[in-house]
DNA sequence: GAAGTCATGTAAAATGTTACATGATTCA
DNA sequence: TGAATCATGTAACATTTTACATGACTTC
């Protein structure tokens, strides 16, 4: 699914700009999806061109104009068509993270401790954000958005707890390195989880 | 990280062919990392003209020839660099899986399920290949591999796991929508987890 | 005999990211 | 005064996917 279908697919919720599309994308898709400008911006000029998408311009003063993009009836059926044609839809991650940690053999254990940081703070930060989802208007959404932002938080807290509880596994024991070599090697059960 | 760096990286552990590394990609690193032999080949010589990487012809009688890449000091201080250099490594989760399931209510329910049964299939499929590695050598593998595998485990059961407990707030109900009205609408406690 | 594995590559097409360019308003 | 938000877009660049092309050997 590329960035067209899906502000097509956000097109049949309600009507939008192309910043609106993207503030939605960063909120209830930014655990698994995500667009800039540079895809959205071009992605409704074209739908617009194929008739997809209707666009009529909004203008306040004071404030700059704005596109309102809105779904057209051949729109949704190609959206609708979309969905009918894919019955084996990808779930793909691609993660530098876990690519660095494969070689952490290579790396700094402070670094390491850093990178961990990082990734538990970000976790948390999208954690956060769904949990406010769930506090809004939770009891009213469809059960898509409800089945994918709770999809969301378990494999997102899963993620958080293997990291908090598993972190010792690569930053132990390598801070010793440091020392004048005491050949006192502590040797750890490789416990991984239960 | 892109193609090159990851073959870059796998080399650090062993000379291999851009067919190894293929395989490799489909095994340890299958669940956050893919390539098709498309970037890989071309990744592979791009090294090769940095003199990152050195490559040997292999020909034995009756295969087709084979090359062999290894790692050069100057690759190795260069991919140690990059490692270096990134101290917040991205983490993307690109699902059209979950995108199809955040429309559920545009779809038919024999279709939810059919999708959801791949996803389940292919989670199976993925959690059976960790298994299967576990077993393997296990104790033996360095820190990073194993934080790597032990990841990849905990988060795809917590997937399986959502999913085999949560199908049913997208396909229950919708069935019974078939049937000549009953008006008799079942309402479901919006339980999504504990 | 057909399908699958081993083995390498090229080239076009699709896609996405990044940087640039503009400009008013609001909030600290 | 400076930063953030609102708002749209272009163009170059990087990257990946897909399809094509080749060919021998092995296993069912």
């Amino acid at each position: 699914m590329d960035v067209k279908t899906i502000c097509l697919g956000l097109l049949t919720l309600d009507d939008a700009t192309g910043y609106d599309l993207k503030k939605q994308l960063e909120g209830s898709f930014n655990h698994f999806y995500s667009a800039g400008f540079g895809s959205i911006y071009p992605a409704l000029a074209q739908l617009a061109e194929a008739g997809l998408v209707e666009c009529s311009e909004v203008s306040e003063e004071g404030r700059p104009a704005r596109k309102l993009y809105r779904i057209t009836g051949r729109g949704r059926e190609a959206f609708l068509d979309t969905l009918k044609n894919n019955s084996s839809p990808g779930h793909k991650l691609r993660s530098e993270f876990l690519a660095m940690m494969y070689f952490a053999q290579l790396m700094d254990p402070g670094q390491i401790r850093a990178i961990l940081d990082h990734r538990l703070e970000e976790l948390d930060r999208k954690l956060d954000l769904l949990a406010e989802y769930e506090q809004s208007d939770w009891r009213h959404w469809p059960a898509g958005p409800r089945f994918v932002c709770g999809f969301g938080k378990a494999v997102m807290q899963a993620a958080r707890d293997y990291v908090a509880e598993n972190r010792q596994l690569l930053s132990d024991g390598k801070e010793l390195a440091k020392e004048p070599r005491g050949d006192k090697v502590v040797t750890r059960n490789g416990r991984v989880q239960a």
